[in-house]
Parts: C-alpha cells; structure tokens; sequence
DNA sequence: TCTGGGGTCCTAGGACCC
DNA sequence: TCTGGGGTCCTAGGACCC
C-alpha cells in the first residue's frame, strides 16, 4: 500500500487566544488563563507571557513573580468548548477522516485530498489562512506519514508554522532532539533514560541500545525505539467515545475535619451528576480520588448493580468508598469519577459495524471483542457462548 | 517559588467460573 | 493426595497528555 499523509493540526495557546477573541483588549499582552485560587497554576500562557519564562502547569503565584504586569484571566470552558466545536466543524468540511486528540488539536488522513493540490502544502496553507479568517484561531499544521511524525512536526514550527517531516529527513530533524522533546515520554521515563546514556532522540533510535532500551522500559520502550525510528503504525480512531467523566477540586487549604470533606463530596456529585444528565450519559463505575497533604494519592473504586448519573447514588458511594479508607491524613484534593459509560445515543451510532471493524481479526469472537471495547455498556456474545452459560 | 483539572491507556493480582 | 488451563470481571496503581 502506498504510503498516507496525515496532519497533525494544534491550536496555538488556545485558551488565551480564545479569550482575546472575547476581548480585543487582550491581544498583545501577557496573559494566562488560570484558576483565581491561592493554589492555582497556569493553564493556558499567551506568547507574550511565555517570553518571561511563564507556561503551563506552573504556579500562578510563581508567574506573577516572573512576569508582575501579568494578565489573569480566569477560565471560560463552556466558550472554549463552542470554539472547540467550530474548530472541528470546519475540520470536517476538508475530510471525514478526523481523530480529535483533545479539545484543540486533531490528526487528519489527506492522503486523498491532498492529491488535488499541485503543491501538497497549498491545502495545509489554505486549512491554515481559513481557520485564521473564519473563525479567528491561530494554528500550527505538521505533516507525516503517520500519527507519530505529524505530531512532533506540528510542534516545531509555532505558533502558526507549518511543517513537514518525512520519513528520509527524520535524521536531520528529528533525531538532535532531546527525549524531552519526545511525545510520550514524560518525567519518570527521562531521568531513567538519561542515566544509562540516553540523551536523544537520535539515542533511542540506535540499534545499540535497543536491548538496553528493552529492559528499562518494556513494552514502552518499544513504542518509543519504534516512534523515534518513524515507524509508528497506529491508525486513526474516528468514533471517539468518552470513556469517563469526573469532577474535583483542590481545597483551598488541608482539611481534616470530616463534616467538611463530606460537603465537598455532595458538592462534587451534584455538579458531576449535572453534567452526565446533561450529557445524557450514566455509569456503573463509582470512583473517588484523593490527594493528601503530602501529595501521595489514591483513587478507590466501586462497580453499581445499574448505571447510574443519579446525584444522591453518587454521593453515597462517593463517601462509602472514603470512609473505607480513612487515614487521618489531610486532604488537599478531592474528586468523583464515573466510568464504564453507557449513552444510549452514541451506543446507536455505533452499531452500524464496517468492514474496518471485521478486517485484521482472525476469528468472530475478536469481531465481537473489538466491537464490546468500542461500544460502552453493551456485551455482544455468540449463541454458543450463552448456550454454555 | 510550590505545585490544577480533566482525561486516556496499560499492567497486574485476586476472585470466580467452566 | 496434589494438581490444569482458559477466561472474565473487579480493583488498585501508575505514566502520560493537554
């Protein structure tokens, strides 16, 4: 089979540029999005504010410090889920074959449309100069032969770059670049991967340290020799489904007292509950999470009879499963999850069953397999299988 | 400096069933 | 007496991403 071409495209800073949209008054000012709390840190930074050393995940209180005219702008999330929602409107307008990646950023299959093009990068141009125009958010563009390549092109040139990285030039571009740099791995793999040596992309790569590699990682070592050499052979998922919901919160300071925490639980149901009805989705995964003071956490689970999005069911649970794991420990963060969805309106779009579903399984019963961990709540089977039940 | 909120996926052990 | 093989479900924990 010839080879694909997919683009990887990222909104730059997409919360703060959807604040300016909302408020000319904002352009060209350092500005974060974040929480308004004492213990808030930096969801979005604009690239002025970035120009004093000021990015995401950082304490709001430290940014202050690096950057005093900071602009803090508390976040807007059901306006960035509308932008959220133009953006991939307008994506589909180019191909059906889209796989959102998260709410600003989303892979695409051209390798039919681009064909169309004399020069294959006037169609990344033009989804570039469109998406600016029409609905005013900035974008970076990468384009690969796979998932893998797109994504960390994407990442190089921003804000509104447009980048291409081939299988033959990854040597030259993608290689010097620090495992750092590399999507996938994060703050455990690193230091594990720099103290044998292992310092670039370019390292991971290397024949030489693929057993070594092998033993430290595992299977994830083996993803990421197989990302680092180019040959990423994941393919496209286009029917998404949320897997889970949840809602928490962090305390403004450490609490103990139980009356307390317990207000904050049916708080958390409440709003979490809210949510899933409006979204028409229940579950009969119940679970909590808890960060303690000294940041160890846990995160306790309970599987329901039915599913539910019921507030009080929630909350009960919620508090049954803290209360089995009391330890006296302060509590700085408390949440609520719920899981093993079930939507009746997404479970109907699925069932229409392609070839895609039925291709590269050997045997019915991993039709069947594929088809229950795409559809949430439902159990396809065999009539042998419930004859010997 | 002092560390959010909302997600995904993977692994592994134990209970239980045929 | 000492001993299977295969499978599913549940729970806990962890790494990672935006």
């Amino acid at each position: 089979m010839a080879g694909r071409v997919i683009f990887h495209i990222d909104l730059n800073s997409f919360f703060a540029s959807a604040e300016i949209l909302k408020n000319s008054a904002l352009e060209g000012l350092p500005v974060v999005v974040a929480g308004l709390h004492r213990r808030s840190v930096v969801s979005t930074a604009s690239y002025e504010a970035r120009a004093y050393g000021v990015h995401s995940a950082m304490p709001l209180l430290i940014a202050q410090e690096k950057c005093p005219q900071l602009v803090v702008v508390k976040g807007d999330y059901s306006w960035y889920e509308e932008l959220s929602e133009r953006f991939f409107q307008f994506m589909r307008q180019f191909s059906p074959y889209i796989e959102p990646a998260s709410i600003d950023e989303c892979y695409m299959d051209v390798t039919e449309p681009i064909l169309r093009y004399k020069r294959p990068l006037d169609f990344a141009w033009m989804i570039q100069q469109r998406l600016y125009e029409e609905i005013g958010l900035p974008c970076s563009i990468g384009v690969g032969p796979n998932k893998f390549l797109a994504k960390m092109a994407s990442d190089m040139r921003k804000p509104m770059g447009i980048t291409v990285l081939r299988k033959h030039e990854i040597s030259r571009k993608l290689w010097p670049l620090p495992i750092s740099e590399m999507w996938g791995i994060g703050k455990k793999s690193q230091p594990i991967l720099k103290e044998h040596g292992i310092h670039t992309i370019c390292d991971l790569a290397d024949e030489k340290n693929e057993s070594l590699i092998l033993t430290l990682l595992g299977k994830h070592g083996y993803t990421y020799i197989q990302n680092a050499r180019g040959n990423d052979t994941n393919k496209l998922t286009y029917n998404t489904t949320v897997q889970s919901i949840s809602q928490g919160t962090t305390l403004d300071r450490d609490v103990e007292d139980y009356d307390e925490i317990k207000t904050v639980l049916r708080r958390l149901a409440l709003s979490l509950s809210q949510r899933a009805k409006n979204e028409d989705i229940k579950g009969s995964l119940i679970s909590i999470s808890i960060r303690y003071f000294d940041f160890t956490n846990a995160v306790r689970s309970i599987t329901i009879q039915d599913y539910t999005s019921d507030a009080s069911v929630l909350f009960e649970h919620a508090l049954l499963l803290y209360d089995r794991n009391q330890n006296g420990k302060a509590v700085r963060h408390l949440g609520i999850g719920l899981g093993s969805l079930f939507s009746k309106t997404h479970s109907i779009d699925q069932m229409k069953l392609s070839l895609d579903d039925v291709k590269g399984h050997e045997s019915i019963d991993q039709v069947l397999d594929h088809l229950n961990k795409q559809i949430p709540g439902i159990h396809l089977t065999t009539a042998a299988k419930l004859k010997k039940q």
